[in-house]
DNA sequence: CCGATTTGACCAAA
DNA sequence: TTTGGTCAAATCGG
């Protein structure tokens, strides 16, 4: 078991040659359709500082902790019909929620477009909780939902927990850049974000949790709390009210320029694609 | 004008 | 009774 710095080293090191391999093919465009997409590319690049952020950050729970979580995803989640009824869901015990991402940064793009339908102040929560649905819930009857929260101030963490299936099979692929890949499920079964010709579980990096207590996130917020900083919920709506404004299509601009590319070292380029294959051997 | 968001009310599980 | 999840009317904004 290694511990959690080496973990968020791992990570760290894996997104910079996910970086460089993004470099590498928008300098060599390759029409390979087994090669992994400009899109998934910047989505695990994504992940893997999101999550590196996370572990250093997560002082509230021990390493092992962490790693269990981080290692306990399941795949596939079950699958969960969407329920009318404004009946309360049994978060502790039930299989409806099923996925679970941890962002420093509030404009995390998961892929989909959603809609917010409600907010609620949480008790023992000091920021508040969005819900969103899948915004093609109506058109193709898509169960999908999730809640955003903040439960992390500094540095500032936002939770995504994601509940449902993604049916809408919205691959709207105008954009020769990036194709919508299904939801993080999807992705896993259909996709296959990253291929190391291995097997499913070693090969995906998307270092989202699964749920498994909800009552996790009051408690890591309180102890944020106690740390007696405050934080704008405000700016994570803000964020997410821009996001929803870019198209469906998946025209989603990462936030960082193309430009930070350029300090990576084109000469490392070919000895850090080993850590393509070396990744599916961290126990993530 | 129309689609998206906000927000108070409502409902049901705990 | 409390609380989380959802509804839907009001409001906002392009």
């Amino acid at each position: 078991m290694n511990t959690s710095h080496e973990k968020a080293v791992q990570a760290i090191l894996y997104g910079h040659s996910c970086a460089k391999r993004l470099k590498l093919q928008l300098d060599h465009p390759v029409a390979d359709a087994r090669s992994v997409s400009n899109y998934d590319l910047t989505k695990s690049i994504v992940h893997c500082f999101s999550d590196a952020i996370s572990i250093f950050s997560d002082k509230s729970k021990s390493e092992d902790d962490v790693f269990s979580d981080l290692s306990s995803r399941d795949y596939p989640p079950p699958l969960h019909q969407r329920s009318h009824s404004k009946k309360r869901k049994n978060n502790s015990t039930n299989s409806s929620e099923n996925w679970r991402h941890d962002s420093p940064d509030p404009n995390y793009y998961d892929g989909f477009l959603w809609r917010k339908y409600g907010q609620k102040t949480i008790k023992q929560s000091k920021h508040q909780r969005s819900y969103y649905r899948c915004s093609y819930n109506i058109d193709y009857a898509c169960g999908a939902k999730k809640h955003e929260q903040k439960i992390k101030d500094n540095p500032p963490v936002y939770r995504t927990t994601y509940f449902g299936h993604h049916t809408c099979r919205i691959n709207q692929n105008q954009d020769a850049g990036f194709t919508t890949i299904g939801d993080p499920v999807d992705n896993l079964e259909n996709s296959r974000m990253i291929r190391f010709g291995q097997d499913l579980d070693q090969e995906t990096i998307g270092l989202s949790v699964s749920v498994k207590d909800e009552k996790g996130i009051i408690k890591e917020e309180t102890m944020d709390q106690c740390r007696g900083i405050t934080g704008n919920d405000k700016d994570c709506q803000t964020v997410i009210k821009e996001n929803h404004q870019s198209s469906p299509s998946g025209s989603y601009t990462p936030s960082s320029s193309g430009s930070e590319i350029d300090m990576f070292d084109s000469d490392l380029l070919v000895e850090d694609l080993d850590l393509w294959d070396r990744y599916d051997l961290y126990d993530f």
